[in-house]
DNA sequence: TATTGTTATACTCTATAACTATA
DNA sequence: TATAGTTATAGAGTATAACAATA
């Protein structure tokens, strides 16, 4: 009882999604000023980390952005000394990346430093809205591979 | 059992949901390219028919935008005759921003057609994991507006 | 003086198109 | 010819700083 009538069909629920979504986007980028890594360094950082060293192809498809803005990703990824490039044994187009140790240790210490803000408002919330959020987080990613 | 390990703390809930909603963020923004109304424009039609005519100091804030970047969305808007100026009763600093008969019937159109590939996706999904999402939007609106 | 809104300017992130090197 | 990556350029959306009008 007592749903929000804007999320009682798809349609309705598409919109308080895409909404909120973006909002909460616009939010955590905003947050994000007085660190230095955009969300995709980060998501590049992850991915290495997950699955072992990756071509600037394979990142761009799992970040789900085009090549030549992941060129500028990785750039700033270099210049930092996070990320290095090494051949690829036997396609010599191809490049492949992998985290320095700086690159390994930034990534820890990044995830807990810059998340305060949103690691405080999650603090606010009950335990039920959270597990609802821990639900929530995969399908979020599975809806964005799609 | 089986949950993500990530998504067990606090901070791992925080870098599951931040990396999720930036990418579904700049998934639904790569896909919305075919329509012209951005999710700040849509916000403001939004927020001025669900709350009635709103200045936009108030739009502003209710969309978590500064000023000057309402000036933009607004003027947007406005060319589309969308919504429309009226004088603030008592203030003449201030400006009442209303939705036009176009505005209202755009909203409407908008809200079906632009949101194609979000419904599909939802589509695709379980009863249970759309009740997920149902229960998340708020929550993330929430975390928005802290 | 303080507040509302706008103008001027710049930054971040991403995209498309064209190019280079290799397969 | 096709593919991997880069360079050049542009566009969307937002921000900060400075300004005008009104309170």
């Amino acid at each position: 009882m007592s749903m929000p009538s804007q999320t009682r069909t798809d349609a309705g629920l598409s919109t308080a999604l895409r909404v909120s979504v973006a909002r909460l986007a616009r939010r955590l980028r905003a947050q994000r000023a007085d660190s230095s890594l955009s969300a995709t360094q980060i998501g590049v950082l992850g991915a290495i980390e997950k699955h072992g060293p990756m071509s600037p192809g394979e990142l761009a498809d799992h970040e789900k952005v085009k090549p030549p803005s992941m060129t500028r990703v990785i750039a700033g990824l270099e210049e930092r000394d996070l990320i290095q490039r090494a051949a690829h044994p036997t396609d010599r187009r191809q490049v492949v990346l992998a985290l320095t140790d700086t690159g390994k240790q930034t990534l820890r210490e990044t995830r807990r430093m810059r998340e305060a803000w949103l690691v405080q408002r999650l603090k606010e919330l009950t335990p039920e809205e959270k597990a609802t959020l821990r639900a929530a987080a995969p399908i979020l990613e599975k809806i964005s591979q799609a």
